[in-house]
DNA sequence: CTATGGATTCGCT
DNA sequence: GCGAATCCATAGA
């Protein structure tokens, strides 16, 4: 299956089906390449914790674009996150990018995140490291070349679906995937 | 108009 | 383990 048709799917499929895909930055002419380890799905209006929950708004206008869209939100004031959008144009559906593993750029990422380690283990950390920001909302990461999304290999490794973090609503939904073999993967 | 609440991270204890 | 840092669209008056 290739990731245009997976994209237009449903989104816990999506968000699953994302694990290993390989994701290229090019942004400020430095390339990072990332596998994704670690994903969430958020759904559209049945589903409370997600930011579409509420309808289209300014803020999340990206999440109704189409399959592939990045939708990159500011978190806690101080923190970027990136989202691909999932399903039809119209359809708020998005797979939070939570974690990855660094295939190509690792010093570019360690010196954009200031440390040596924990350099992409979680959302605002994974787009810190791949200079996503604000500017990037509504790329069409199946097409550009700043941002680019492609298929990677099949995840090696068990897959646990397990709740979301960091929500207060629909707790009880297991969309969070993560790839086992990821060491010390966090909070699961 | 003002108040509010995060899909977080890091440093200090 | 705990709390501070810090933005801004949304909601409510």
């Amino acid at each position: 299956m290739n990731l245009s048709t997976l994209l237009t799917g449903p989104v816990d499929r999506a968000a699953r089906g994302l694990l290993g895909a390989h994701l290229v930055s090019r942004i400020d002419g430095e390339t990072v390449v990332v596998a994704l380890t670690e994903v969430e799905a958020y759904g559209a209006d049945d589903d409370a914790a997600s930011h579409a929950h509420r309808g289209k708004t300014k803020r999340n206008g990206s999440m109704f674009g189409a399959p592939g869209t990045a939708y990159v939100y500011r978190s806690y004031g101080m923190h970027w996150c990136l989202n691909v959008a999932v399903m039809p144009a119209g359809v708020g559906s998005a797979v939070l990018l939570r974690g990855a593993v660094i295939v190509d750029g690792e010093s570019v990422v360690k010196r954009r995140r200031g440390r040596a380690t924990g350099l992409t283990d979680g959302p605002g950390k994974l787009a810190q490291a791949l200079g996503v920001n604000g500017d990037h909302d509504g790329i069409d990461m199946l097409t550009s070349d700043l941002l680019e999304l492609r298929p990677g290999a099949a995840p090696d490794g068990i897959v646990l679906a397990t709740p979301r973090v960091g929500i207060s609503k629909e707790v009880e939904r297991m969309w969070r995937f993560v790839v086992a073999t990821t060491v010390g993967a966090p909070r699961g």
